[in-house]
DNA sequence: TGGATATGCAAACTGCGGGTTGCATTTCCA
DNA sequence: TGGAAATGCAACCCGCAGTTTGCATATCCA
């Protein structure tokens, strides 16, 4: 079995995606934005525990993640969630679930006979 | 807007398992078991790419996150997926897309009238 | 019973992630 | 036009995640 199985590509691709959004200040900024719409840097430091610059590393790495893109307007840049990705990564634990069903099932049977 | 709004309690659930997920190896693990059903760490370990102690301490988060599970057969430690926080966190994803479309709604209505 | 196999335990290293502080820059508006 | 507001840039700090190496322990089997 060499690490070129089991969907790597698949693996690498999703992994990114899952790490941006396993930190609890960077998740309250997704859900933040997707309750109450695309928001500005100061709007969204002001719902926050962390300081500006923290919050706009954070916008930063989510981005990177494909998962917010910016806007400038004015003086201000506004913030807003890009579902894409955030699908992507539903779907790929859909089918997590889904090979792991058969597999269970291919077990069965196996252990049955 | 103070901290406990916007599902803080979701999100805080919610962060571990997504972190869990996070890293290259540990998903690549996730996908193994997903595809080949229960395996010990010696196996596990034959197909990834770094130490088994080092796969052995990744197992280790996914248990803490509740993504995995161990039964000791013998001398072996066989590892399965244990699905429900996966679903829990492909819910989640799926609720943060729908609030979206529907702030999305709002603004749109917002901007027209 | 003894060697091989599978795992556990512990220490150590290193880079980077999450955060702050301080100051410069751009844009708005009275 | 000048101060206030929103953001950008850069340096710095600290802890911990990810990994390895070395050795100890448990289990199987010929």
């Amino acid at each position: 079995m060499s690490l070129h199985s089991a969907g790597w590509r698949e693996v690498s691709r999703a992994a990114p995606v899952f790490a941006a959004l396993g930190d609890e200040t960077r998740l309250a900024l997704v859900a933040r934005l997707s309750s109450e719409g695309p928001l500005s840097i100061t709007r969204l430091t002001a719902g926050s525990a962390v300081t500006r610059q923290a919050v706009t590393k954070h916008l930063d790495v989510l981005a990177t993640a494909g998962l917010v893109s910016d806007v400038r307007r004015g003086r201000e840049r506004i913030w807003e969630l890009e579902p894409e990705q955030m699908e992507a990564a539903r779907i790929y634990l859909e089918h997590v679930s889904k090979r792991w069903d058969q597999a269970l099932d291919r077990l069965k049977r196996f252990v049955e006979e």
